[in-house]
RNA sequence: GUGAGCGUAGCUCAGCUGGUAGAGCAUCGGUCUGUGGCACCGAGGGUCGCGGGUUCAAACCCCGUCGCUCACCCCA
């Protein structure tokens, strides 16, 4: 084999693809009925923009972006993840000019150079949406959480898991990364390599080790939530008073912390099952401060999500919910019409008869070349249509056409008119 | 970046203690010039991932390398 995909990178086929295509759209319409409006973003930004917001030191930023340098020698690089771009639209645009909160969704590949693995590939997609504006109320992060859950429940997703935690804000978050810090090096001898070097550069990370001999020690360790500040507290008190009036289960978790720099206060991340090691299917949570980051006013608050694609469908897949597709093995759903013609004035009968049945809607295999009677009906057979209609010589001269049912193989011969009403009933309406 | 497992036809795999490749499925054609699924017959398709070594002889043994998968790290 000569050519293949590069490393970590994947075609999505058919059938699977469908399944995509039913998430992204689900996606729409729900994230619609909440008044979120979808913005298209490029694929690639000054490398700058996400050195500033997901953080210079992050493992994101430092060693998994592909940035190239261009030809006016500024560095690009493709997006790692997409709320940088949403927020740096919304600053380009004028967009606190906008009366209310903007509410923006987005669909898309994103690129890291990390090592593949079950639900993790170099270029991999994500659904998200960002809210932002002049509030932080509570109410906007417990109806961003609730729209990720109706989105999950309207996709049938099983067993997904609601944690979320306040990591607190400038304000109290930096005393209690020291005082976390302090209680570290005491127990340093009992870490584990990656958490002694997380003691310099992060904290925060030890806290989400599964290293079972870190275990206990991570159990004794000072929890945030006793450290947050005044406002902190109160907020994410709200927050969890609000998920409540919305019915919503989740689960508290002081050792959910986020890998990108901008997160402060909420964070919450949804786990799925089937997914392998890497079972979160969506992350998010507050960023106050992004917007002024990046140039913005320093009044405007924001929150988001993303949801991991990949991991998304693969859980679906493993649910057996991709079992819509009925085509056969390896192919989409097959044709509701196979018109199989023989003889030059039967194509010219065919072809405008095909046109007219997609034109009304149906899914119509129309043969290139003259087949052969038995190999005609037999490739009908095995793409996996419906319905055969047959146009010869003796349809032709009496102008009508003989429609058989594969699955039964009951046929008749019916005039155009009594073609599409039989073809309608015979649909299976719905699903 | 680190570790482990695996690389034989489009797919799933067989190939014994070394003797230069097979099956099933799939594809295409035929039996079959107005009726599909079945059956039978046939065809195409492989530098055995690649390179080197050992040997009279390597898919098989040794070394290296590349690729895939899973896990670590980190994250969606």
């Amino acid at each position: 084999m000569k050519f293949q995909a590069i490393k970590g990178v994947r075609d999505i086929l058919p059938p699977e693809s469908a399944l995509w295509n039913r998430v992204e759209q689900t996606a729409r319409e729900v994230f619609g009925t909440f008044g979120f409006a979808e913005i298209r973003l490029p694929i690639f930004e000054q490398t700058d923009l996400f050195a500033r917001s997901v953080g210079q030191e992050t493992d994101i930023v430092s060693k998994e972006m592909y940035s190239f340098e261009d030809r006016d020698e500024t560095s690009i690089s493709l997006r790692p993840e997409a709320t940088a771009s949403v927020v740096r639209a919304y600053i380009q645009h004028g967009m606190q000019t906008l009366p209310g909160n903007v509410k923006l969704h987005y669909m898309g590949p994103m690129f890291r150079r990390e090592r593949p693995q079950k639900g993790r590939y170099r270029q991999f997609y994500q659904i998200g949406a960002e809210v932002l504006g002049a509030s932080d109320a509570p109410g906007i992060d417990a109806e961003v959480i609730e729209m990720l859950m109706t989105l999950f429940e309207r996709l049938k997703l099983k067993g997904a898991v609601l944690n979320i935690n306040s990591i607190g804000d400038k304000n109290c978050r930096p005393a209690y990364v020291e005082k976390l810090r302090a209680e570290l090096v005491k127990v340093r001898e009992q870490l584990g390599e990656d958490s002694k070097r997380r003691i310099e550069t992060n904290p925060l990370r030890v806290l989400d080790s599964k290293l079972e001999q870190e275990q206990g020690i991570i159990e004794k360790l000072p929890r945030i939530a006793e450290h947050l500040c005044e406002n902190c507290r109160e907020h994410y008190a709200e927050v969890k008073r609000q998920l409540g009036l919305r019915g919503i289960v989740y689960q508290e978790n002081w050792r959910l912390v986020r890998g990108l720099d901008y997160y402060m206060r909420t964070t919450f991340e949804i786990t799925a099952p089937g997914l392998g090691s890497q079972n979160a299917v969506c992350g998010g949570g507050r960023y106050d401060g992004l917007v002024e980051l990046l140039g913005g006013p320093a009044t405007t608050k924001g929150i988001g999500f993303a949801i991991g694609t990949d991991r998304l469908v693969l859980s679906l897949q493993e649910a057996g919910e991709d079992a819509a597709q009925d085509g056969p093995a390896g192919k989409a759903a097959g044709p509701d019409v196979y018109l199989a013609w023989f003889g030059a004035a039967a194509q010219s009968a065919a072809i405008g008869l095909a046109k007219r049945l997609r034109d009304a809607g149906f899914v119509v295999e129309l043969p290139a070349v003259e087949m052969k009677f038995g190999k005609s009906l037999g490739l009908a057979d095995r793409l996996g249509s419906r319905h055969a209609v047959i146009v010869g010589d003796d349809e032709l001269a009496a102008g009508i056409v003989t429609v058989k049912r594969l699955s039964d193989g009951a046929q008749q011969k019916v005039g155009e008119q009594e073609l599409f009403s039989y073809l309608r009933t015979a649909q299976n309406p719905g699903i």
